[in-house]
DNA sequence: TAAGTGTACTATGAATGTTAGTACACTTAT
DNA sequence: ATAAGTGTACTAACATTCATAGTACACTTA
């Protein structure tokens, strides 16, 4: 079963963008297995009080990312392995890497401290093919 | 002097917070010096065929954010040191991280291609306080 | 004085995000 | 067959944000 999804109306990330980043970050860290069947569209939509229009748009689009599949008339369900490594994509993640880690730097966190959360982050994010925890 | 500053029209993020990223990658990487006079309001907008009322917002918003300051009159110049660091942001910059990061090693990247790219970001990001190379 | 600088303000148009409502095809269980 | 639940598609309306255009003013420097 989901957690509670939590939706920061203040937030001015767009809702569908909160809503795509929570799932994502169930489904990287484990909470959801594979093949784990999501809150349909209204459902998820009358617990958290948003339309199901915006849900829709942040099932679809974590559908074209390979996160979650979809069968009509049964519902979404966490896809088993992630898509291949969509180039475009990991350059993105890559430039968004060192811009957090360069920023993190910048501001005098220590290296120490940083490379600790990136190893945490690593070993507590869901195993892939071969890897073992 | 201030390499070019490429804006990319198609790109869906804001044209000030393309600017604002770009300006702040340049500091913390060491392309611009501290007390380095930025390119003026009017200067920019013309290089970058930007509206100065755009310009003007991204140096606002990196003023506010301690990575430059300004001068009535004068022009705009880099922060010699960062700004005290704000642990909202702090916040906000290690929750990044961690979604980054959970996400490339989610997509199969090896912990040792995350972590090369960890240690060179830092060893090139602008030394602060007492950090030597 | 003149040129260059930051800043403030109003107005306008385009794009995006969100909601509302409706409708239809599919699957499952009765 | 029927009903309930599912994904999906579509139009319409509204609010907000982004970007531009134009004007104006105070400041600094030569």
């Amino acid at each position: 079963m989901i957690p509670i999804i939590a939706i920061d109306l203040r937030n001015p990330k767009p809702i569908y963008e909160q809503i795509k980043d929570k799932i994502k970050q169930l489904i990287i860290f484990g909470a959801l297995k594979p093949d784990e069947k999501l809150p349909s569209v209204r459902e998820l939509a009358q617990t958290t009080s948003i339309n199901p229009n915006t849900i829709q748009k942040a099932y679809k689009d974590l559908e074209s990312d390979g996160f979650i599949y979809t069968v009509s008339g049964r519902g979404n369900f966490v896809a088993p392995s992630p898509k291949k490594a969509d180039s475009k994509r990991l350059e993105e993640l890559y430039a968004t890497l060192r811009a957090t880690v360069g920023e993190l730097s910048y501001l005098g966190v220590p290296e120490k401290n940083i490379t600790e959360v990136v190893q945490n982050t690593i070993s507590n994010s869901r195993p892939q093919g071969g890897n073992k925890v």
